[in-house]
DNA sequence: CTGTTAGCGCATTCAC
DNA sequence: GTGAATGCGCTAACAG
C-alpha cells in the first residue's frame, strides 16, 4: 500500500510551498504565476495527487454530501424521488448519503444525528416522527432541511408536499363520472395524514354526490410491515377478500396506493371477475409497474422523480446561495387513464 | 444559528483538560476516574455536544462511511442489493454514500474518485467499465473493494458473482422437462457478460437435447436506455411481435429478465395468445413483482438482497478486521415455480 | 489517572 | 506573487 500524497509532497518535490499548491489545487482566486501554477500541475499529476476532502471540510466548514432519509428504497415512489434528488445533487458536485428509516422513529433520529455528526449541511427526509425535537436543534445548528410529505410543525423547514386530498377527490370524481355510484375505499391504515387525506378527498366527493362511502381499512401494521414490498399487495388481495363478503359488492374500488391495487387486481381476477368489465379498479401513486399488468392500471400520479428534483433543487439554494425560501410548494395530483375503470350505464 | 461546541468547550466548562473529555467521549480504553467522567459527561449533555466526526477521521483516518457504485436505483434488484449492504452497514455502525453510474463509464470513475477524496475505505461496485486502472490505482491506495457480478481482471478485488449460466441452462431444462421443444430465448443486447452467460447455459441445455435455438436479441442500448426502467418492458414487448411472425412460433419463452418477461406476457395477452395455456414464459430475476402479475411469473431467482448482505459482510471483515478475504463466491440460482409455465403433451 | 503537546491535510491570514 | 504560520476538531504519544 502507498503512501498518501498530501499537498505538502508536492510543495517539496516543486520547490514552492505548501500554500502556493493549496492556492492552484483549489482554484482559489488568488493570483498565481503562471509559470508556478504550471510547474504545480505538473508535479501533481505525476504524483498522482488526489485530495483529502476531509482537510479542506474541516477548514472550510463545507461538506459536498447531503443527506437523504426515507423509509425505504425497495418502494419504487421512493427509489424515483432519490433518482431526482441524486440527479441534481450530482450536477452541483454532491453526493447522496441514503439512509433508509424502517418506519423507525429511532432509527431515523439515530441517522439524523450521525448526518450532522458528519457536518453535512443539506437534509432531505421524508419522516413520520412527529417528534421533531432533535430536528429542531439541528436546524438551529445550522442543518438545511427539506421535508417531503410531511406534516413537521417546524417554520424553518421548506416542504415539498403533494395534494392527497384533491387527489382522492380526483379519482373518486373520475369514477363517478364514469358512472359508478358503488365506490369503496380499499386502504392500509390510516394512521398516516397522507392516507388520511387521500381518504377525506374520497369523502369529500362521494359526500357531494350523495353517495354512500364504503371503507374497508387495514389493521394497524407492525414495524415490520414496511420493510416487505409484498406487504401492501398482500393487503389488497385480503381485504378485496372481505370487500367481496358483503351484500353490496361495489361496482368500482380506489386503492390507496399502486401495490394495493395491484393486490385487489389479482384477487378479483383470481376470483374469476374480472377487471374492468366486472369491476373497476383505480390506484393511487403512478408506479412505472401500473403499466406492465393486464389491465394496465388507471391511478393518479404522484409526481416522484420531480419531487426529488424539486428538493433538492431548493435544498442548493439554500446551500449555495445562502437563501431561505421558506415556502412550500404543493405538488398537483394528476390522473392517468389507463384501462383498469370501465363505463358503467345506469 | 447557535455555535457549535467543541470538546474544548466541555474542558473549558468542566474544568478538565480536552485529552480527558476526548477519552470520555470516544470510549477509550483509557482509565478516567469515575468521578471526572460523570462530570464530563454530564456537562456534554448539558451542552448538547454533538461529535464532528470530521476531526475525528482526518486524525485516526478512519471512516464510518461505504461507497456503493451501481448503475441504477430505480432497478428493483438493485434496490434489494442496496437494502442488503444498508442493513449490514448499519449494524456496524457504518453509513452508505449511494451513487447511481448510469452505466456511464465517465461518471462511473468520478464517482469512485470522490469517494476516494473523501477517504472512504471500501467499496462495493457493480461495474461495467473494464478499464480498472483507476479502481487498481485506490485499491493501491488502500480502498477496499467487492465487485457485484464483474469481470474485474483484479486480483486485488473479492467478487461475488451468480452463476448466469447454470441459471440460463436450468431454466431451459425446467422447460424441456415440462415438454417444450420450441424454446425461444428473448434478451436485451449481449453486451454483457452476465447476458453473455445466460444465453449460454440456454445454449448448453438446447445442444444437450438437440434442439434448435431461437434467439431474438435487442439492438444495441444507447446509454440512456437503461435510466427509464420502462426499456425493458418495451424490449419484451417489440421482441415478441418480432418472434410472433416467424414461421415456425416456439411453445415457450425465456426472458433473459423479469422486466422483460412482463413485455412478453403484455404483448402475448394482447395478441389473445394466453400465458401459458398458449404459450409459456419464464423470467429471470426474481423480482418481487413476478408474484403481482396474472399469471404470477414463474423465474430463476438471483438472491440481492442476499448478495448485498454478502458483500456488504465481506467488506466489513476486510475493514474492521483487516482480513483479506481474496476468495470469491459463486451464488446459486434457485428456480421459483408459479404460474407462467405450462406443461405440454408431445 | 490527568494534562501538555503535536499533528492529521488543508485553506487562509499575515508578512515580505 | 510567494511563503511562514496558524488553526479547523479531534486523538494519541508522551510526561508527569
Amino acid at each position: 500500500m502507498k503512501k498518501t500524497i498530501t499537498i505538502h509532497d508536492i510543495a517539496k518535490t516543486a520547490n514552492v510551498s505548501s500554500a502556493t499548491v493549496s492556492r492552484v489545487l483549489s482554484n482559489s482566486e488568488y493570483p498565481v504565476s503562471p509559470a508556478m501554477r504550471a510547474k504545480i500541475l505538473k508535479t501533481a499529476s505525476e504524483l498522482k495527487y488526489i485530495p483529502n476532502s476531509l482537510g479542506k471540510q474541516l477548514k472550510t466548514n463545507t461538506n459536498m454530501t447531503l443527506g437523504v432519509i426515507i423509509p425505504s428504497i425497495t418502494n419504487p415512489f421512493y427509489s424515483s424521488v432519490i433518482l431526482g434528488i441524486e440527479e441534481i445533487a450530482r450536477s452541483h458536485n454532491y453526493n447522496v448519503l441514503l439512509c433508509n428509516s424502517h418506519q423507525n422513529p429511532k432509527l431515523e433520529e439515530q441517522y439524523m444525528k450521525t448526518i450532522f455528526e458528519k457536518q453535512i449541511k443539506g437534509l432531505i427526509i421524508s419522516s413520520i416522527s412527529k417528534n421533531a425535537k432533535l430536528l429542531k436543534q439541528l436546524i438551529d445548528l445550522g442543518l438545511n432541511v427539506i421535508a417531503l410529505d410531511q406534516e413537521i410543525d417546524e417554520k424553518e423547514v421548506c416542504r415539498i408536499e403533494f395534494d392527497f386530498r384533491k387527489g382522492g377527490y380526483m379519482s373518486t370524481t373520475y369514477l363517478i363520472g364514469k358512472g359508478h355510484r358503488n365506490i369503496a375505499y380499499v386502504t392500509s391504515p390510516l394512521d398516516r395524514p397522507s392516507r388520511e387525506s387521500i381518504y377525506q378527498g374520497y369523502l369529500d366527493a362521494m359526500g357531494q354526490f350523495g353517495l354512500e362511502p364504503m371503507l374497508e381499512e387495514a389493521e394497524a401494521e407492525g414495524e415490520k410491515a414496511f420493510v416487505d414490498g409484498i406487504y401492501e399487495f398482500d393487503n389488497g388481495k385480503r381485504l378485496t377478500g372481505r370487500l367481496l363478503e358483503r351484500p353490496n359488492r361495489p361496482t368500482a374500488i380506489f386503492a390507496c396506493n399502486d401495490m394495493t391495487a395491484f393486490g385487489i387486481i389479482n384477487e378479483l381476477t383470481l376470483q374469476g371477475i374480472s377487471v374492468p368489465q366486472d369491476m373497476s379498479v383505480i390506484g393511487f401513486d403512478g408506479i412505472e409497474f401500473g403499466q406492465m399488468i393486464t389491465p394496465a392500471l388507471t391511478t393518479i400520479k404522484q409526481p416522484d422523480y420531480e419531487m426529488g428534483r424539486m428538493a433538492c433543487s431548493m435544498l442548493m439554494e439554500m446551500l449555495i446561495e445562502n437563501k431561505k425560501p421558506y415556502l412550500n410548494f404543493m405538488l398537483q395530483p394528476q390522473l392517468i387513464e389507463r384501462n383498469s375503470v370501465a363505463g358503467r350505464e345506469e
